[in-house]
DNA sequence: TTCTTGGTTTATAATCATTACAAATTACAA
DNA sequence: TTGTAATTTGTAATGATTATAAACCAAGAA
C-alpha cells in the first residue's frame, strides 16, 4: 500500500473529503519521503503539476495529517518544520553543521524506561537522533 | 563547579567579556535549568532583577551560547526554541499531548551506528526523544 | 586612575514561517 | 442534479527570531 492509498482510505473512515489538491500534497509527500520536506518543498513540488495550488492548503493539510497521527513533525532549529511519513519507527542523524538529515532504519534494544522514570507517562514511541559532521562538511 | 561559573570561565578564556548581563543570563540559565526555559522564560527571569535587559540581548546571548557548544537547543515544533544547559548527555521525555518535557538521566548502551550505516558522519553525540501521555494527561 | 577601543547592549525595524479570516469553490451524499 | 458543509484560496495578522546602527562599557594599557 503507498502512502497515497493510505492517506486517502484513512480520510475516507474519518468523512473527510478526497480533494486533488490533497491527493497531488499526498504524491508529494510519497516522492519526497526520504527527503523531510518542508511545508515549503511540498508547496514547490506540488506546484508543478497544480500551479494554482495555495500554499495554505500544504499547511492545513499538513497540520491535518500530524493531528491524525499521519506525519510525523521533524524540529531542528531551523526555524521550519520538517516531515516525515510515518511508515515504519526509525531514528535521524543530523549534521550539526549543515543540517543534512538521514533516517536511519535501524532498531536498536534495551531502548526502554523503568517504570520509576517513566515519571508516570505512557510511553507510546521514541526516537534517536545521532548528530555529527557529514563527509561534505568535513 | 555552578553553571554560572562555568559559563564566565569559558568566556574568559574565549576572551571575551563578562557583563552584568551575561551574567543575570547564566544565572537564570541555572536557576531554570531543569525547565527547559525558552529566550521569553529567561528574559522575563532576569527582568525580575535587572529591568532594563533587552530581549535581544538574550537572544544574542543564548546563539553564542550554542554556538559555542555550551548550551543545548531542543525544539519541539512549538514555534519556538528551548534550551537546555549542557552539563551532562542526558535525554527527553515529551509529552505528546500537552508538551511537557523532562529530562531522563539514563545511559542507553548499544545506542551506536555500525560504520556502514554512518553514512561516512564522524558522530558526535546522541540523543533519545521518549514520547507518551504524561499523568496530567491521562 | 584615566584613556582607549573593540566588543556589547539596546531600541527599532525587518524577516520568515505559520496561522487566522472570510469569501468563493467543490466533493459527495441524497 | 442539487444542497450543504467541508475545503480552498488570497490576504492580512501573528509571533519568534534576526538585522541594523547608534550608544555604551569591560578590560587592558599607560
Amino acid at each position: 500500500m503507498t502512502i497515497e492509498e493510505k492517506l486517502v482510505a484513512t480520510l475516507r473512515e474519518q468523512g473527510m473529503k478526497i480533494t486533488p489538491q490533497r491527493r497531488f500534497i499526498f504524491q508529494a509527500l510519497e516522492q519526497k519521503h526520504d527527503h523531510h520536506p518542508t511545508a515549503e518543498d511540498i508547496y514547490n513540488t506540488v506546484r508543478q503539476t497544480l500551479p494554482d495550488m495555495s500554499l495554505t492548503t500544504v499547511y492545513n493539510t499538513l497540520r491535518e495529517l500530524v493531528g491524525m497521527g499521519l506525519l510525523r513533525q521533524v524540529d531542528l532549529g531551523e526555524g521550519m518544520t520538517r516531515f516525515d511519513p510515518a511508515t515504519e519507527t526509525h531514528h535521524h542523524l543530523l549534521c550539526t553543521k549543515c543540517g543534512r538529515l538521514e533516517d536511519i532504519h535501524r532498531q536498536f534494544r534495551n531502548i526502554t524506561l523503568p517504570p520509576d522514570e517513566a515519571k508516570g507517562f505512557i510511553i507510546t514511541n521514541h526516537q534517536v537522533i545521532f548528530e555529527g559532521i557529514c563527509p561534505d562538511c568535513r
